[in-house]
DNA sequence: TCTCAAGATAGATAGATGTCAAATTAGAGG
DNA sequence: CCTCTAATTTGACATCTATCTATCTTGAGA
């Protein structure tokens, strides 16, 4: 159902980077132009807004009718956006019953955000 | 000359954050609103090795003739991608002599990957 | 002052994008 | 099987955007 699983960003994998990859070495026009679709779908502040209830729904996930809920558009609309979130590999999302649940595919906000500043990397370890 | 300093994204100097704004507490339809057009302005391939290209430049910045002649494009192009990212707040210019120079202004990459990640806050402390 | 080169601006155009109304699909429950 | 509701798809349309050519502006140097 939910197409294919791209692998999204593993160039961007590099796990000891000392610093954005993006300040680091001129980014190649292959990963520019691999990148430029994924900053493309979060940049619209529907989509944004979209990407940040689904992140603080309760367990992770919101139903379509609450996002659509949420703005003052069509159901189309809100369908639309949806959609092009989950062909850059956003969010997935699962029938059960009558509605829709979206969830947000772990990793991918964070390997952008990686792309952009410097980074934790391993974190709390 | 260049224009004024927009308080770019001031919103979320927030320091001590648990995690990336978005995935913490829903984006209002403001800040979503002043974030989108930011992200729009990185959302291009073109953009984006632009932006790389000026960081990992010697000095950290770099003249519009050797951005120019890193692209088969035309200087009017690039030319008008530079000023997108100007008018975004991301990079300044100024001119010295014939060149004009442009390097990014700091923090403002900084701040879009902590909406979109956790991150170091404070950092080595 | 004249000329040359760097860069920006203006105008045009093809293609992408956000939105809506209308039609379609798919479960749930009588 | 029929109907109701949730969600997606389709088609249309206005707007925005990336690119080019042509023109203009600005500083350097003869």
């Amino acid at each position: 159902m939910s197409k294919q699983r791209l692998p999204i960003l593993s160039l961007v994998e590099d796990e000891g980077a000392c610093c954005a990859p993006l300040v680091c070495e001129p980014l190649s026009e292959t990963e520019a132009a691999e990148l430029a679709p994924l900053f493309k779908a979060i940049a619209d502040p529907v989509r944004l807004r979209l990407l940040s209830l689904i992140a603080c729904h309760e367990g992770g996930e919101a139903c379509v009718c609450d996002l659509t809920a949420a703005f003052e558009l069509t159901a189309p609309t809100i369908s639309h956006h949806l959609k092009v979130l989950k062909q850059a590999g956003l969010i997935d999302s699962e029938r059960r019953g009558t509605w829709v649940y979206y969830w947000l595919n772990p990793g991918v906000l964070g390997r952008l955000s990686a792309i952009l500043g410097p980074r934790v990397t391993a974190a709390v370890s």
